[in-house]
RNA sequence: CGGGGCGUGGCGCAGCUUGGUAGCGCGACGGUUUUGGGUACCGUAGGUCGUAGGUUCGAAUCCUAUCGCCCCGACCA
C-alpha cells in the first residue's frame, strides 16, 4: 500500500477521551474512531489487525478440528425464554423489538442459538463429538464502557461449543481447547497465562480464563512466578490425542494462577516467597465446561448406542477479538507509539523515503516496495512529501515492525537503512538484502 | 447505578466569574523556504459555542430542562 493513497487519519495530539495507553494509541493511529460510548468504527488499520487476528483464530480452531459456521447478531427472544436467561440476563443484555412487537435482543453470546441448532439436526451419538464456533459481534450494554476497544460494548468475539456424549469426552474438549487457546495467543505474540476463574453467568463446574499481564488490567491477578516460563512452543499437537491434550493443560494449570474472584490466600502462601507474584491481567479468553445445563432445558438429547436418549455435554469457549487489538498494544508499546508482533503486524513493513522526487530515491523505493510483494509480503510504502522527520513519526507511531529508510545518501554507497521498531537498532545493507532478511523473518508466520 | 467532571472548527484548549455577536495552538489547503527525527515564514478555508426553552435591547457567557461524553467506585469478555 502507497500511504498516499491510504486511509490514515493519524493524530499528533492525544484525544482527551482516552486515558489508557492502547485507547490512546488506537486514535492516535487512525485505527478507530468511536461513534457512541463502547461502539467504534474499525479504520483501515485498524481492521487489518482485527482482520489478522481473526485469520489465526480461524485457523488454530480449524487446526484442532472445531468447525465454523455464523450465527446472527440478533435474536429471538423466545429462546432465551426457554433457557432461562431472558429474565436472569439483566440490563446487560440489549433488548430490542421488532414492528411486529416481537422481543427480539442483540446477543450478548450464543449458548442457546447453537444448542437449538444442535437439537434440530443432531440425534445420535454417531455425529458426536462435534465442535461448531464462529466470529460475530456481540452486544453487551456496559454500564461503563471504559478503555476503548477493551471494553466495549460491541465487541467482537470468537465463541465456540462442543458437544459430547460423555463427560468425559466434554473434558478432552475442554483441554482440546486450552491447548489450542495456548497456540492462538503465543501466534499472536502474546503471553495469555490460564487461571482458575469464576464461570459468571453461563454457569458451569470447570473454567479457566486467559490473561495477559499488563498493569493496565481490569483484573488483579496471584500467580507463581514460573507460569510464566512455560511455553508452547514448536510442539507437536495431536488435537485427538487426549493424553497429550490432558498433559499440556496440566503442565500449564499445575502452578498456582488466579484472579482475584478464585484467589486462595492460603494456597499462594504456600509458593516460596520469591515467586509470589501480584499483578494485573487483561482477559482475553475462557473456556468452560458446564455439562447439561442448557441441553437438559432445552432438550438437546442424543440417543446413546443402547438407544436410550440423554442430554449433550457442552461447553462454551470464547476469545475476545476486538479486545485483543487493545491488549496486544498495552503489552506492546512505547513512549513513540506501538509494536506490533510480527505475527499481527497490520503491514509487515514500511519504506520510508526520505526525499519523495529524488530520483533515484523515488526508484529504490519503488523497487523494495515491488520486491517485498513480489515476495507476498504486504509494505507500506510512505511516498508523501512530508519531511523525513514526519514520516518516521508516524511509522514509530503506527508500529510497523521492520522500517527500510531509504535516502540519496545511502543510495550513493549501496546501501539501505533496515531498522527494528522493537529495538531501534538500524543496519545498513543492500536493498535486495533488506528483502531478503525481512521475508526470512516472516517466513513461517 | 452512586460520586465527580466536561461539551466552543478535524484534534487540544482559552473566552463564561463581571452578557455586547468567537479566539489561540496543532492539523487541512495554497505559496515560499527547507529536506536524514513532527522546518520556518506568509496566506486561505473551516464553528447554528451539544440541543430545546427562558431571562434580556442583546446570551458561548445567566436560568431551566434535556442529550451526549469522560473519570472514580460498584459491575463486567
Amino acid at each position: 500500500m502507497r500511504l498516499s493513497r491510504y486511509f490514515l487519519p493519524v493524530l499528533k495530539e492525544n484525544p482527551s477521551e482516552a486515558q489508557i495507553v492502547s485507547h490512546r494509541l488506537m486514535l492516535r493511529a487512525g485505527m478507530i474512531r468511536q461513534q457512541a460510548a463502547g461502539i467504534y468504527s474499525w479504520l483501515p488499520l485498524g481492521y487489518r489487525v482485527l482482520r489478522r487476528l481473526e485469520q489465526i483464530v480461524h485457523e488454530e480452531q480449524q487446526r484442532a478440528g472445531h468447525i465454523p459456521l455464523l450465527m446472527p447478531t440478533l435474536q429471538s427472544a423466545d429462546l432465551w425464554k426457554e433457557s432461562g436467561r431472558y429474565d436472569a440476563y439483566g440490563p446487560e443484555m440489549l433488548r430490542i423489538r421488532d414492528r411486529h412487537d416481537r422481543d427480539m435482543l442483540y446477543g450478548p453470546t450464543n449458548e442457546e442459538m447453537i444448542t437449538d441448532i444442535f437439537r434440530s439436526h443432531v440425534g445420535s451419538y454417531k455425529d458426536l463429538p462435534l465442535t461448531l464456533y464462529h466470529i460475530q459481534w456481540k452486544f453487551r450494554d456496559e454500564v461503563r464502557p471504559r478503555f476503548g476497544v477493551m471494553r466495549g460494548r460491541e465487541f467482537l468475539m470468537k465463541d465456540g461449543y462442543n458437544f459430547d456424549l460423555t463427560k468425559e469426552d466434554a473434558l478432552h474438549a475442554y483441554n482440546r481447547h486450552l491447548v489450542s487457546y495456548l497456540r492462538t495467543y503465543e501466534r499472536m505474540g502474546l503471553q495469555a497465562i490460564p487461571m482458575r476463574a469464576d464461570s459468571g453467568p453461563i454457569g458451569g463446574d470447570d473454567t479457566h480464563e486467559f490473561l495477559v499481564l499488563a498493569d493496565t488490567g481490569e483484573s488483579e491477578v496471584f500467580y507463581d512466578s514460573r507460569v510464566t516460563d512455560i511455553r508452547l512452543g514448536a510442539r507437536d499437537i495431536d488435537y485427538d490425542d487426549k493424553d497429550q491434550c490432558r498433559g499440556v493443560m496440566e503442565e500449564f494449570t499445575a502452578l498456582y494462577a488466579r484472579t482475584d474472584e478464585t484467589h486462595d490466600a492460603g494456597l499462594f502462601e504456600q509458593i516460596p516467597e520469591d515467586r509470589r507474584r501480584v499483578a494485573r491481567g487483561i482477559e482475553v479468553g475462557q473456556i468452560f465446561y458446564f455439562g447439561t445445563k442448557y441441553s437438559e432445558p432445552m432438550g438437546a438429547l442424543v440417543a446413546t448406542p443402547d438407544g436410550e436418549r440423554v442430554p449433550v455435554h457442552m461447553g462454551s469457549h470464547g476469545i475476545g477479538v476486538s479486545r485483543l487489538v487493545g491488549a496486544l498494544i498495552e503489552a506492546n508499546h512505547d513512549d513513540k507509539g506501538i509494536i506490533w508482533p510480527e505475527g499481527v503486524t497490520p503491514f509487515h513493513a514500511g519504506i520510508v523515503n526520505l526525499k519523495q522526487g529524488d530520483a533515484d530515491a523515488d526508484a529504490a523505493c519503488e523497487g523494495l516496495y515491488a520486491a517485498l510483494r513480489a515476495r507476498g509480503l504486504d509494505p507500506l510504502y510512505d511516498d508523501r512529501e512530508e519531511r523525513a522527520g514526519a514520516k518516521f513519526a508516524t511509522m514509530d507511531l503506527i508500529g510497523l515492525p521492520w522500517r527500510i529508510t531509504v535516502g540519496p545518501r545511502g543510495l550513493k554507497a549501496g546501501v539501505v537503512e533496515l531498522t527494528s521498531r522493537r529495538t531501534g537498532e538500524s543496519e545498513e545493507l543492500a536493498p535486495e538484502l533488506a528483502v531478503a532478511r525481512i521475508a526470512e523473518i516472516y517466513a513461517g508466520l
